[in-house]
DNA sequence: CCTGTTTCTGACCGTCTGGTCAAACAATTC
DNA sequence: GAATTGTTTGACCAGACGGTCAGAAACAGG
């Protein structure tokens, strides 16, 4: 039990390639459509080798999965309570967007995962996810009792931004096909887009300032 | 060459059947993960009977694509550029969330086609959808001139309000397990928030009437 | 060098999948 | 009721796919 040593060298290289093979494979065809055989391709290795390295397809998609979600949260995460709120809420959508901009494979992984009824995701969504969303749902609501965001309902307001910002690395194919841009340009466009509209829309009634917003219900 | 009679009683029926089980089955699936043994099992027909009424698997895959073509554009093809630009706007916004709501297979259809990079699909953006968003773009950015609507860029609005209604669809599995809704109730709440966020965000600056807007570089 | 361990590979297997085909069955027409 | 046309099926096929396995290399340490 001396030098437990888990990972050689070799096995931390091959395990990374592959990893980044497969979010490759999985991020554009989703699990059904990715084959080992191209994973194993696209990361040097031949078949059976990869699966020296993984048991099996599944653990390598569940692998990636686990290992993104926290990348996938963050943003949310530093979502600040005595930060102003407009700013911070400006800010989330504006680093979620970087994110689309910055890791656009990851966001379409998740994106399959989640169109496809997330068979092997549906518990970290009720789990993790669900805790931190509730969390900021209520500072949100809180900012808003003390009139300082527009009243709307915080939960749908994230559903918003997860939208909005996504949408630019998920349906990357269809905004390109619109805008036709070179490279990434358009992305400079849709941060000043990001950020003038979620300025705008969060931005309380003027003459309205420290009263419970008028559609709160719940 | 007399009575052309395209289709029998039986075809239409057994066509129909296909179509709608080849949607559900795509839509969860996505192209690659979908299966014919699935399809004619969902249909009430076997294998090679589905054969007999189309050729082959990608065939009913495009014959939906194109069959639901008109009815994704619709909604925005019917901006009146007569109408108040606001209403007009949100009122668009609203009819898409509810083609959402009662049309989940279908906006998962696309979603999948797109997010797996839009494979069979690229010409049509490229052509109908790129001309009409362009067209319905210039509207916007009249209406904003005319300082009736705050200044953003159309084409990115337009993908906003995409991306906020089809989420309900596409995301259904994120959306439910956060929201934990009994059955469409959500969907109220989110008809609301749509409604009172864009009225929001769309409304002009109060003091700036009928100026060309700030940020209009292109 | 030898030895034990890690890494890698070719050959192989069972299953699933899209698709074919000849023939049976049903419907319609004359 | 015979002939024609339209519909359905069981049996089958070739290829792809996830995964296994025995053993060959490559690599270590002594």
């Amino acid at each position: 039990m001396t030098k437990p040593r888990r990972q050689t060298r070799i096995q931390q290289r091959n395990r990374r390639a592959i990893l980044d093979a497969a979010l490759a494979e999985f991020s554009n065809a989703g699990f059904a459509g990715a084959t080992l055989d191209a994973i194993a391709l696209a990361a040097g290795l031949s078949k059976p080798n990869l699966l020296y390295y993984f048991p099996s397809k599944e653990a390598i998609y569940l692998d990636l999965l686990s290992a993104l979600m926290s990348m996938w949260l963050d943003p949310l995460l530093a979502l600040d309570a005595d930060g102003e709120p407009i700013e911070e809420i400006v800010a989330y959508a504006l680093r979620k967007l970087r994110m689309s901009r910055d890791f656009p494979r990851e966001s379409r992984l998740f994106a399959n995962e989640i169109v496809s009824g997330a068979p092997r995701f549906a518990a970290r969504i009720e789990g993790e996810l669900k805790n931190l969303v509730d969390d900021k749902a209520a500072l949100i609501a809180q900012w808003q009792d003390q009139g300082l965001l527009a009243a709307m309902e915080p939960r749908h307001l994230i559903f918003s931004i997860w939208a909005v910002t996504q949408h630019y690395a998920d349906f990357d194919a269809q905004v390109r096909g619109i805008l036709a841009p070179h490279g990434n340009a358009h992305f400079d466009e849709a941060e000043r887009f990001v950020e003038t509209f979620y300025r705008h829309a969060l931005a309380p009634e003027a003459g309205a300032p420290a009263m419970p917003a008028p559609a709160a219900r719940n």
